[in-house]
DNA sequence: TGAACAAGACTGGACGGTCTAGTTTTAATA
DNA sequence: TATTAAAACTAGACCGTCCAGTCTTGTTCA
């Protein structure tokens, strides 16, 4: 008796430990306690979601979620990671670029990135790192290398690349400009609207949003 | 007995719902409560920071914090009123603008405001109001005014006056372009220094920030 | 004297995590 | 194909803890 649930314990600790699919698992129950967990997380935050809930809303015990996971502060970090993965995947894709000038470019990368940044997933995943950033730094750093960073990266690429092969930027950009410059031109994109949604404040319509954002665009143009 | 215990509690509701310091108690039992409470829900959110906590820090009884607050709840709600107010203290001062042209008033008011959005204290509360707002939306809006939205109209105000008057801006503005253009300046100011703060990534040095600003300026005076 | 208070016991309930007992799935074997 | 044993699972009882909110019993102060 004893003996066959110790087994149990160290294979569960293994699985755990390694946050994947346990090996010997059936296969979708993983998936359902993942999937209810993201829901109740991004909806009630770490606290206020109970495991009872999340197993009752996966179909599922509650000890099996325990032989997936080690505790509720795992499921909890395996949830975001999953989440900041899944929600940044459009920032991974290599973009096109075929034959389009700067601005064009600009304002395509503009209107995804915002419409991105205020996604109602993407503004409930940002209040639930955000309040577990303080107290799991681990996660903060690994949202801001999935999320910002890369942004920033990626539009700083761009803006050295097209500054030194001619005359769409007034001047060549060094590395070190060229990611300032980046930093400034998403932060304006970004203004407060994703404050305004993550606040609950009416955001302002498409129409003017795209308006919005090809005036950045002009004003970074001029101003590069 | 039970009399009594009635009349206090009929009391205690009074001095509750005007949420100011019960109009019969010790005055400094008050703000000792508050200030606690702010330390508390600061460092520990809402569900985390118990009100035994709060009590002992405070050096008070949890009764008396009964009779000065309805619960739990309305104590929160009161402390992120009174911090909001008292960090955006700076944003209801009238700022000196002798004689400065508008650069460097723009310098001066991007220093500041960035040096405020970045102040621990103000990223506590933000994070906390950011939480609260999906579950109490009136405090996420009346921060909104309070933080985000006043900044927008005083640099409004300031773009469209200079831009009436002269040549320190390449055109006229309207009143929408210039809460336009102020909300460009502002998000690009804050760049994602404050989200770097938020998420415990490493803040860049001092003299790094001046020039992010001063870069800053610069963009939007050329491309105004 | 009476109102505000301190100290802390107490209640009721929620929740994380464990355990038990019985059921289903899997997969190897006869 | 039928058998079977281990592994994964379910349902829910259970434990210990924590906590919001109440109540009691005194104490302090105006």
């Amino acid at each position: 008796m004893t003996e066959t649930v110790q087994v149990r314990r160290s294979e569960t600790a293994s699985a755990k430990a390694s946050c994947m699919p346990a090996e010997k698992s059936r296969p979708d129950k993983h998936h359902a306690i993942t999937q209810a967990a993201s829901e109740m997380f991004l909806a009630e935050g770490f606290e206020r979601a109970s495991l009872d809930q999340i197993a009752h809303r996966a179909g599922v015990s509650k000890q099996t979620i325990y032989s997936h996971f080690a505790d509720k502060e795992a499921l909890f970090k395996a949830i975001c990671v999953e989440l900041t993965e899944k929600l940044t995947i459009p920032l991974r894709q290599p973009r096109q670029k075929d034959g389009a000038d700067l601005r064009n470019l600009l304002i395509r990368l503009g209107d995804d990135a915002l419409a991105m940044m205020l996604h109602p997933a993407s503004l409930d995943l940002h209040r639930l790192v955000l309040n577990a950033a303080a107290r799991f730094p681990e996660l903060g750093r690994a949202a801001y290398e999935a999320g910002a960073a890369r942004m920033i990266d990626d539009v700083a690429t761009l803006l050295s690349q097209r500054s030194q092969s001619g005359e769409e930027l007034p001047r060549v950009l060094g590395e070190a400009e060229a990611r300032v410059m980046a930093e400034q031109f998403i932060g304006m994109l970004r203004g407060f609207h994703q404050i305004r949604g993550l606040l609950g404040v009416d955001a302002i319509p498409v129409a003017e949003r795209r308006d919005y954002v090809r005036s950045c665009v002009e004003l970074l143009l001029r101003g590069g």
